[in-house]
DNA sequence: CAGTGGTCTAGACCACAGA
DNA sequence: CTGTGGTCTAGACCACTGA
């Protein structure tokens, strides 16, 4: 038996045509937060693009829109000849890009970063590839190790071209470093990702406090912003009895 | 200086009104080839969308969405006012969603595997939590040594729901397991990963092969179906010295 | 200022699923 | 058959960029 359900009108008012978000954005918000609130459950159908669009006063493609950033997130599903439905289980936290720092708020805890190192240095022949620089030409790099509760849990080696900061401790040991960026009108936009695992240098053992024979999880990662610039090259090393990497994919 | 760049039209000759594929998918892969081909490089401009629909007797709204699916790939960007030019380094190659056997042969290497137990298990709570089935409830099992080039690569343990399956020893030896489900209709949508390391089990370090004190990356996973159905929940270990993760993010 | 992408409208026809 | 989403058209107005 298909349960029915029509979004309720009243989670409809308020759609704000002089504000500057764009109306298909208003009503995937407020769809999606009935998903949200378990008012529309999965397996649920919602109301067809044109009866809604009827009810709302907006035409067609925009409900169209609305629907399909939510298709996109993974939260519905469309079926041509049948309807618009909530997936059974909806993606639930967007994890997208973000660095450790941001997920470990999200997760709530409490980061904190001791800054190891700040400085200028040559780049090795990868990292000038990374970043598309003349090999050996200089670049920032920091290090830093991340704790979070007061535990270690990953000694961050990044390396960014020399026009991006530098940054202030203050700020490192308060932000995470896509947020300084961000903070800088640089939005990371594109992550390439290499994780692995490997055996505990001497230092790592130390530093992350590992138990004996310990390995750590490392990953090497390329980050682009919106124009496809290479912003930043880094390798971190994590303690894997703290920490482990979660990505959620969805096919477009 | 901006450099200036118009599609030749003879790329696009040859669109098809009739064919099931959409114009803007037609467009949009033809886009991408002459990016991929490099005749049109990174930083050059594109036709704007108006005089491309016109060249070729699209509307704009058609054109846009081409455009808008390369944006989402990583390989343009648009700047409001400005125009749309090809990112500085387009993502290489659209990682998404795929199984180890896929990421292998797409890598050039040769692939094997060895099915070490097919069989119906109980679940546990872990795992009846994760294909949404009741706790013990009965589930399919498989167990299988994946080789690249002869070497022992990873340790696979898939646990899916009864109805999917079962597989023949050759299915299993020849195909990735998402080849399997898209076979029997069932196409991946979702993955949530979750990825760490520790040290080796003893069964481990005998089956993969490694060297003394080597850890293992280890793999968490659950795919979803596009209706957001759980179709399958893995536990996979890695030989971290022959194989390494790859993610490419793109935020939309 | 002219040119660009960002948004929105009001239609149209089609393919497909289910009654 | 009806109702749904999938595609496509031909316009419109706006916000923003750069000359």
């Amino acid at each position: 038996m298909e349960v029915e359900a029509i979004l309720p009108v009243e989670l409809f008012v308020g759609l704000d045509r002089s504000s500057p978000v764009p109306l298909y954005h208003q009503v995937a918000g407020r769809i999606e937060r009935t998903i949200r609130q378990d008012v529309l459950r999965p397996g649920m159908r919602i109301e067809n693009e044109i009866g809604m669009g009827r009810r709302l006063g907006l035409s067609r493609p925009t409900v169209r829109k609305a629907i399909e950033q939510l298709v996109d997130k993974g939260l519905l599903v469309r079926l041509r000849g049948v309807g618009t439905q909530v997936v059974e289980a909806p993606v639930k936290r967007d994890a997208g890009i973000s660095s450790l720092y941001e997920d470990l708020i999200a997760s709530g805890q409490r980061p904190s970063t001791t800054l190891i190192d700040q400085s200028v240095i040559e780049t090795d022949e990868s990292t000038s590839l990374a970043l598309n620089l003349d090999p050996g030409s200089p670049a920032r790099r920091l290090i830093r190790v991340r704790f979070a509760n007061g535990l270690p849990l990953a000694i961050l080696t990044n390396v960014l071209p020399l026009d991006i900061g530098p940054f202030t401790d203050h700020e490192l040991a308060n932000h995470g470093l896509y947020q300084l960026l961000r903070a800088r009108g640089i939005t990371v936009r594109v992550t390439d990702q290499l994780v692995g695992a490997r055996a505990a240098t001497d230092d790592e053992h130390r530093t992350l406090q590992l138990p004996d024979d310990s390995p750590v999880l490392t990953m090497l990662r390329t980050a682009y912003d919106g124009m496809g610039r290479a912003v930043e090259h880094g390798h971190h090393s994590y303690a894997p009895d703290r920490y482990a990497l979660r990505y959620t994919l969805v096919e477009k």
